[in-house]
DNA sequence: CTTTTTCCCTAACGTTTGTTAGTGTATTTT
DNA sequence: AAAATACACTAACAAACGTTAGGGAAAAAG
């Protein structure tokens, strides 16, 4: 067929990893198969084998790139001296982001997690039930300073992470309004639900 | 191994249907074998297809028992005379209660429909599409009756529905309030989020 | 230019998949 | 009690799966 063609200084791999971010997203993780893969790239489904170890590790690549962009910014975002109302706000604009411009990866890091293998499975529920703590702390800190209304902490940062992971049926629906009117219709409504 | 038991007067196949429900909402509908449903059922892989006709149509029995039960609430709501801020709230608690109590069902419809053959796919995609959309009419109706606040409709149906499928992640976790707690809390939420 | 490394190919492997055919035994109906 | 139906079994199928082996050509390094 020929090689892989790369782009900028992004590797063979990386090409196959955001190409199967692609296939998981539209198929699932499971239904995709390394044959309808290697058809994407442009190659056989044994070369592919020449740049990766198996079709588990393309998704813990994807799962665990963007569980780190996560962390990384949930880090950044303690340090930070802003109201905790202001941090929920910037957590979900960044959420609400990822959603719209990394959309595939986003999604199956989301929907398809569960079909790491181990030890990355372990590693990826404790990554994300320590997020969802650590969110919960900001929404909590909050209702102590009177910020934010009397509510479950853990509910509302559930309500509020699925609630950006809907923005898949934006991407899906034919007349879309924009992206940036999107976000501050989902921030209108979650942070307006939030506020005393 | 013997034959399937049936409870009170549900018939073999719909045995087999309950457990597939919850063998999909598990493993996902392409990862889950008919060989271990059999296993789930107490009976040999092939015994199955005295019931059924294919893997195919559990999940279409399954998706369209939830559709058919969410359109018949709809239908029945949109000829109630009460403010449409109270039928979001209606319809709201419908969804919670089913995603609390008919959880395996109503997860695999939501998650899992993709996998539908034609022309089930068409039809439910049809369906979905128009749920929402009078689902937003409600919400519009509301806005132009000053009872809700001024948002995009679709966007908020949107968060709503996907906020509510969220319901996923307090049943996986460990220290869950009760589905009474979870109620309210959801609704302060999203219904405050509405609210003019 | 020569050597080494990179990378794609074809062919094939062992499993697992959904499903069908055919047979025998319980259960239900007459 | 006899006949008919329902239902579970074993065995097997063709297709699709992820992955490996081995060889040859192109690209990079010396």
């Amino acid at each position: 067929m020929g090689r892989i063609k790369t782009s900028d200084n992004a590797s063979r791999k990386d090409v196959i990893v955001q190409k199967a971010a692609i296939l998981f997203k539209e198929k699932g993780f499971k239904a995709a198969s390394m044959r309808e893969l290697a058809e994407v790239v442009g190659v056989e489904a044994a070369s592919l084998y020449n740049h990766i170890k198996s079709k588990n590790e393309l998704l813990h690549e994807i799962c665990f790139s963007v569980a780190n962009r996560y962390n990384k910014k949930l880090e950044e975002l303690e340090t930070q001296e802003i109201s905790s109302l202001e941090k929920v706000e910037t957590l979900l604009r960044f959420h609400i982001e990822g959603m719209v411009h990394h959309f595939e990866e986003v999604f199956v890091s989301d929907r398809e997690w569960k079909y790491l293998s181990e030890p990355y499975l372990s590693n990826f529920q404790n990554q994300r039930r320590s997020y969802r703590k650590r969110f919960a702390a900001i929404v909590e800190d909050g209702i102590k300073k009177k910020e934010i209304k009397k509510i479950d902490a853990t509910t509302s940062v559930l309500i509020m992470l699925h609630a950006i992971s809907g923005i898949e049926s934006w991407h899906r629906s034919k007349q879309k309004i924009g992206g940036a009117e999107l976000e501050e219709n989902m921030i209108a409504i979650l942070v307006g639900g939030l506020k005393k």
